[in-house]
DNA sequence: TAGAAACCCTTGAGTGACTACAGAGTCAAG
DNA sequence: CTTGACTCTGTAGTCACTCAAGGGTTTCTA
């Protein structure tokens, strides 16, 4: 199949594909006389996991440990179990900053019910002053603003992100 | 003053000002004979401001839009309102997808108790197979995984985020 | 069979909010 | 006068894509 079909198939686009390929997630696939890319189920397979890691977040560096364990199956697999519970706890650790800074964000909203002149306004007021902004943030996940073109998977942003 | 002890009493770095500078949100100081950027107390106050919202994970285009409102005191604040009503939303629909994706992992690492070779593991069997990744994306806040050098915001990654 | 439409190719740039680095200049202390 | 801390500009890198230009190939339709 050309590059189209296997990234209707994987529910991805086909820039992505090209650019897991230049990454070396994907394998260089065979060409046809007109140098279109050839792939077979074994694309789609690996796309499609790549993708189901994708949708819970990881990096792609982390994608690449996975894949290599796929590709090593008499290995270990406590490396995997590491990295997903390392990767649990980024998520766990996101969402607690997320709860801090939505508390933040409502007591600053509650300072000004409606609207009056930008001068006496209780938001900006608070915004000015010197509350504290929460801590560190360490971990990868990340995506609240996030505007357009994101077509099937819990991407988030562009970064990665838990 | 100088760049130096402005990055320190706003707890910020030097290159973020000039980035900051560059991007329009600070304005161009005055320097000194030997091409030093000069401060005064009105930059420590305007980038305190800054890094507070950037604290609330805004974006650079939000905060835009809160120092205009602060530069005109006479204006209806009610776009303020909108702003942080719209931001509050963004931080609540990141939290429902970060524990959407919290449950799908737990789910998978529950498949591999103790370690065992890699073609036995059932993370990577469950990786392997056709789950659905939750929805899309559309929010714009981020960061779960951020691996170092975040000093003292709540940056959570390059991007911004909710 | 011609032409159009749909698909594919490569290359390079853009995204957001920084961060890092190279190579040079400035300044204060010892 | 040297050392070291600080600053300057300019450029490139981060992450995971996304988009566009400018061209070639294939497939469909008239």
């Amino acid at each position: 199949m050309k590059i189209g079909e296997l990234a209707r198939l994987a529910g991805t686009n086909v820039e992505t594909i090209r650019y897991y390929e230049r990454d070396g997630l994907l394998p260089v696939p065979a060409r046809s006389e007109g140098n279109y890319r050839i792939y077979g189920d074994s694309h789609v397979q690996r796309l499609s996991f790549i993708r189901r890691c994708r949708g819970l977040v990881m990096t792609l560096d982390e994608i690449r440990v996975l894949l290599h364990f796929k590709e090593s199956p008499q290995e270990n697999c406590a490396d995997v179990n590491r990295l997903l519970d390392r990767h649990i706890g980024h998520v766990a650790h996101r969402m607690q900053e997320l709860q801090e800074l939505e508390r933040q964000l409502k007591d600053l909203r509650e300072r000004c019910g409606e609207a009056r002149d930008a001068a006496h306004c209780g938001i900006l007021d608070g915004l000015s002053q010197a509350f504290v902004p929460g801590g560190k943030t360490a971990s990868h996940v990340q995506g609240t603003h996030r505007h357009a073109a994101n077509r099937n998977l819990a991407k988030g942003n562009q970064g990665n992100q838990v």
